[in-house]
DNA sequence: CCGATCTCAGAAACCGGTTTCTGTAACATT
DNA sequence: AATGTTACAGAAACCGGTTTCTGAGATCGG
């Protein structure tokens, strides 16, 4: 059985196929309200989808967006999409997902093209900053031919840009740290060819050195996001610097290694050492003790994504150049038990 | 600048439109060596990339798979998405993504009828069971016209599908517990119009009969899979039955919520109660106390859908009838020392 | 009453591929 | 030498929509 065409709804409804095609796209004007309610009936009787492939391919426009995302195992990454996805589909637009591997695929053209050959009518870029891997962003004569908004990297004028201010966050958890008291203040970081984890070891940097506190490299060890890491980094950190008496821990998961390490010390948390974390995880409440953390919220971040994404669409079809933006979402410092000191 | 066509890439390299197409497809037939060579050169030169809709609207195949999820912020869901991802990129298809937000959603004919109108070659419908949300399966005159591959479901003889074992997985953590020396077992369940949650509660009642032990209604409480819901729930059952020594909850998310509310009454764990979850999301090893737990494979879930829908898929193509298949995946239990009581 | 304008709708071209059908040249067969 | 077969490649139809162009009838102004 073929499928059922915009021909044998017209046939039904005895009209062209232009008018059916004008009532599927809501045109009021050029077709009486008689003949649209008589080409609805034949669509509903005859439970007609139109071909999303014929219609691209003569209008050029999908109602989809390509995401390009990696490592959607992670915490964020996957908030992320669960964001985009949530406001794409009130928006009206489908996604098309492809995951990158390896963060520093090369291959860009490539899916650059393959995103284009379904004539996506935009790109959310949501692969993390590492090493290089944006290098291509600076070769100039590239010329992205569908508009593309990037997540999560650093700011660049020349392109629509939507992220976390990484800084301020580290900025914010380490000043925390010292308003409580404490004095010697180590770091574990991701993994340092993350731009986003250059720039939380950035905010600690700076709010110690502001505070007129060490912030030497001995009092940083980088782990790669797993507990498993943070607790081997918060054990190496503590060898090299049994006075540490804080950490600020670059993401949640590192953090709950770290309460490990510090427990099976017989480190009190947060007594003789305080902890801050970074991501706000759901269950990171339930930790023990409750973590303090820096919350980013993700599903704004891809939310967010996808307006910016739309109105450069929009603005693109209508002919209006727009010039390049970047928005920069504050990350909140959620201060549990991890980080005060309960009276005396 | 319009795009290139495969018109300009015939003109290039001098032959006809079937020959470039004919190369596209790989078909070393009727195409000499230095021919296809030439026109592999036209096609690199101009940086083409073929039109995905206009080949889907000749050839009514996309390479692209449906996927229809919901609660993509759950662990479960995310990887599940993680592992159909990986599995359908390395088989050659991109994925169209469509999020539930409610699960009872009833335009399901109206999804299919949007996934269709994209040519998808398959859908993976990987939607928990939820009240009676699957109904729609039981309506006869349902014809799913395009392959349909259905997760975490109550097996049915007469679709594809793929999912996990949860009764044998609550019936292996119940049984652990008694084992170990566990008396008075109580269970923290999920929402019991999730089918999982069902059979998840129907092995801790098999375990404990079969033991001889009691399965009363008032040693389960509900929760929602939340931290915050686990830490209520335990409370609750301890009201109820302060003698309860173990307890076998659903999730690890509401399992830490349980320890947390276990920790607040002074009880030790597992000394004076033992917890077993359910998940085994990553950083469960790193609970205090590690968290005993039964693992669900979700990637493998997914990848393995993937493998069984292309299979329908190759079969449809070539003409074969394939009755369904259900894929039940068994769970493994991971002993930690969330359950384990630890000399004398 | 007649030409101008407006409303509604059909015919046909078009989007960019795939596929079938056809044709030619080269080679093998008898 | 005549015929059959095979290898290669082009012409054209087709997929299912959108859009432009055209035209018929109704309405309207003078």
């Amino acid at each position: 059985m073929p499928r059922t065409t915009i021909a044998d709804v017209a046939r039904t409804a005895n009209v062209s196929k232009a008018t059916v095609s004008r009532v599927l796209a809501g045109q009021t004007k050029y077709v009486r309200e008689e003949t649209r309610q008589r080409v609805q009936n034949a669509i509903d009787e005859l439970g007609y989808h139109p071909s999303s492939a014929a219609r691209s391919l003569k209008s050029k426009r999908s109602f989809t967006l390509g995401i390009v995302g990696y490592g959607l195992d992670l915490f964020g990454p996957s908030r992320t999409l669960s964001g985009i996805e949530q406001e794409a589909s009130e928006l009206g637009y489908t996604i098309l997902l492809h995951v990158i591997r390896r963060p520093e695929t090369n291959n860009v053209e490539q899916l650059l093209g393959n995103m284009q050959s379904h004539y996506v009518d935009g790109i959310i870029w949501a692969v993390p900053e590492i090493g290089n891997n944006h290098s291509w962003l600076e070769n100039n004569d590239l010329r992205l031919s569908v508009p593309v908004v990037f997540l999560t990297m650093k700011p660049r004028s020349n392109q629509f840009i939507v992220t976390i201010d990484n800084r301020s966050g580290g900025l914010a958890a380490t000043r925390h740290l010292i308003v409580q008291g404490y004095q010697n203040i180590g770091l574990i970081t991701g993994p340092l060819d993350w731009w986003e984890a250059r720039q939380r070891k950035l905010g600690w940097q700076e709010a110690l050195q502001s505070a007129g506190l060490s912030a030497k490299d001995s009092l940083v060890d980088e782990g790669n996001w797993t507990a498993i890491s943070g607790e081997h980094c918060l054990a190496q950190l503590l060898t090299r610097h049994p006075e540490i008496d804080g950490v600020f821990v670059c993401n949640d998961s590192m953090a709950l290694g770290a309460a490990k390490a510090a427990r099976e010390r017989g480190l009190r948390i947060p007594q003789d050492l305080a902890i801050v974390g970074f991501d706000d995880m759901p269950d990171a409440a339930y930790f023990c003790p409750a973590l303090s953390t820096v919350r980013q919220d993700m599903v704004e971040l891809g939310c967010r994504a996808v307006r910016e994404l739309r109105e450069v669409i929009e603005a693109n079809r209508s002919g209006t150049t727009f010039t390049p933006k970047n928005v920069v979402l504050q990350p909140e410092l959620i201060v549990r038990e991890s980080s005060v000191r309960t009276g005396s």
